[in-house]
RNA sequence: GCGCCCGUAGCUCAGCUGGAUAGAGCAACGGACUUCUAAUCCGUAGGCCGUAGGUUCGAAUCCUACCGGGCGUACCA
């Protein structure tokens, strides 16, 4: 049996008993995890069935603990006032547990949903005139947990970007490297290209209050590049080269990939056609200025603008285009923007626009918001220069993990302690972010808030690597089938349940998009596991068929916090 | 002004489609390494769940009002 069978065969017999002794076929029920004091497995409150069969709660647990069936897995089934709760026989949870997780490996716990569909996900978008920051780490770690939790549902998932690379902050870049950059390159200065261009950025933003002749220049810019202009052109595309390098080698260190990359340069005249088409229709309306506006005062929203009076686009207009070509590219069944809360009215208009446009698919898209990144002095400002840099956060995360390593009884020797530490400070930086429900903001106080103790990233990397290295020095790896007699004690137990419900839980995680579940989950395994480890010795247990089923139980553990890990993007690992 | 989000232990957060005694981590205090990795474990202390009403057999959870914080309400992105 596997363990996702499990609630549907208890559910199944209940609503069965309570048809047959309330007249009442369909009672609303479901399990859960019981409460720390019930020594029990499952839990199944009465309420909702009480409601239903017109009786109280408590009478319906105990008739359907009385008339419960006994399955060779299940010790006893007891009525707990108006709750029911379930025990399995150790063995068969053990049993239950160890098969599955030694046979599914790093995919323990991945339930396929009903129907596979084809999901595109959107994340990270940036804008390409400076480097990026903690937001864009939350944005692109949130993203891939995503994108790894929806996969594991069995879907077909398409990591989308979309490169905000044309506009009047890019000419802000482009004037303060013709202005200051006297034919410098990210070579000569021996700078990430995307810092490079970044401080040209800066410079501009610094230059403006004793300038303010290059906001004009800026802007004259934006004129020419519309128009083709060569010179501008080829300074453009030459920046956005460099930045696109710096970005590339950010992204790979973060894991972040992308199936479908978009351009706002070649997407922003696509939008333009979407509401050309729109004013063909009559759903948008010009005004007299020759701007293009559509009301959408009697949805609760203001009067949008979609078109600027010089005919110029706005944000807006390319997010038109780019919806409408991954809806012709791809078809699919939803799509998820992983955008920051700042922006939740911005989609909201978009998603009614496309709507109003006819569009039949925009229902699909769902704009998946998270809260705001705070540092010990408040919000973020880029323009400011005030922000934590995501390549020098993550330096600083991997040596933080190397001076940490100085001390650990483990030695780690050559290319792969640099590995080794960039993995922990990465894995730091994951799980402090993911940790979070993505919809509350997050405070960031770099001293406190990156730890290697406690809930984080390195508390699993560790309980991981400590039972690779119970299972290398036992020489051997369990295999499914394996005898599990003799585990009983309440730590194996314990340990035992949290795999249990491992699969629900990332089922649930997937379907409110919310890794902070995962997340939280994962760390309670790994608790469970420490726990069990001091209190019981695995390789020099009392007798071999017992020191086989810990190691059994202990390497279950592994491949569930495995697979939690690998949904995190955190990497686990087998030293440290 | 209007709209959305958030107020839970000193700090950072779980728990929120109502349900069993509100849980972790950090910080504080006290313990556990000649023994499978002490980046660990065990224990102590710490709470009018922002406030006030309401719905309910039952509210941290749902509703209303208020208070506090954030975000938005651009021919910015």
């Amino acid at each position: 049996m596997k363990i996702q069978d499990l609630d549907r065969i208890i559910l199944d017999e209940i609503r069965a008993i309570i048809g047959r002794e309330f007249k009442c076929p369909t009672v609303e029920i479901d399990v859960s995890i019981p409460p720390e004091n019930v020594d029990a497995e499952l839990a199944v409150a009465c309420f909702p069935a009480a409601k239903q069969a017109r009786c109280s709660p408590g009478k319906i647990a105990s008739t359907v603990a009385a008339r419960f069936g006994q399955p060779e897995w299940l010790d006893n089934v007891k009525a707990a006032g108006p709750y029911l709760n379930f025990r399995l026989k150790p063995d068969a949870l053990f049993r239950m547990v160890i098969d599955q997780s030694l046979s599914e490996r790093k995919r323990f716990g991945h339930t396929p949903d009903r129907e596979s569909r084809t999901v595109l996900v959107e994340y990270s978008s940036p804008n390409t005139n400076k480097p990026l920051h903690l937001g864009h780490i939350r944005n692109n770690v949130l993203g891939m947990a995503i994108i790894n939790l929806l996969t594991a549902r069995g879907h077909r998932v398409i990591p989308a970007t979309i490169l905000n690379d044309r506009g009047i902050h890019i000419c802000k870049a482009m004037v303060g490297y013709r202005r200051f950059g006297n034919g410098r390159t990210p070579d000569s200065e021996g700078l990430k290209g995307d810092h490079f261009v970044g401080r040209f950025y800066v410079a501009f933003e610094r230059e403006i209050q004793a300038h303010p002749e290059l906001m004009d220049e800026a802007r004259d810019m934006l004129r020419d590049w519309e128009s083709g202009d060569p010179e501008v052109r080829n300074l453009w595309s030459r920046m956005n080269g460099w930045v696109a390098g710096g970005f590339d080698r950010t992204y790979r260190r973060m894991g972040s990939r992308f199936e479908l990359v978009q351009y706002e340069s070649e997407t922003y005249s696509l939008g333009r056609k979407v509401v050309e088409q729109g004013l063909a229709d009559g759903v948008l309306q010009r005004r007299d200025d020759g701007s293009v506006r559509i009301d959408l005062s009697d949805f609760g929203l203001d009067e949008k603008i979609m078109l600027r009076a010089d005919g110029t686009s706005v944000y807006i207009t390319q997010d038109l285009g780019v919806a409408v070509e991954r809806f012709q590219k791809f078809n699919p069944d939803r799509v998820i923007y992983i955008v920051g809360s700042e922006q939740i009215y911005h989609f909201r208009v978009l998603f009614e626009v496309l709507k109003r446009l006819g569009y039949g698919w925009a229902d699909r898209c769902r704009h998946l918001s998270y809260g705001m990144v705070y540092l010990p002095e408040g919000k973020m400002k880029s323009r400011e220069g005030k922000v934590v840099d995501a390549d020098q956060l993550m330096d600083r995360m991997r040596d933080m993990a190397l001076e940490v390593m100085q001390s650990s009884a483990i030695e780690i020797e050559g290319a792969d302690r640099l590995e080794t530490a960039e993995a922990i400070g990465l894995g730091a930086i994951k799980y402090f972010i993911l940790k979070v429900n993505p919809m509350k903001d997050i405070h960031f106080d770099p001293r406190a808030s990156l730890a290697f103790e406690g809930a984080t990233g390195a508390y699993l990397q560790y309980t991981y690597a400590r039972i690779q290295s119970m299972l290398r020095k036992a020489g051997c790896r369990p295999e499914p089938g394996e005898n599990v007699g003799g585990l009983e004690s309440p730590e194996e137990i314990a340990l035992a349940r949290s795999l249990l419900w491992y699969p629900n839980t990332l089922r649930d995680s997937a379907e409110e998009l919310n890794p902070s579940k995962t997340a939280g989950y994962l760390f309670e395994m790994a608790r469970n596991f420490n726990t069990f480890y001091h209190k019981h010795r695995v390789l020099d247990a009392a007798c071999p068929t017992l020191r086989t089923a810990r190691l059994a139980l202990s390497a279950a553990a592994a491949n569930g916090l495995e697979s939690g890990m690998s949904i995190l993007g955190i990497q686990p690992l087998h030293r440290m």
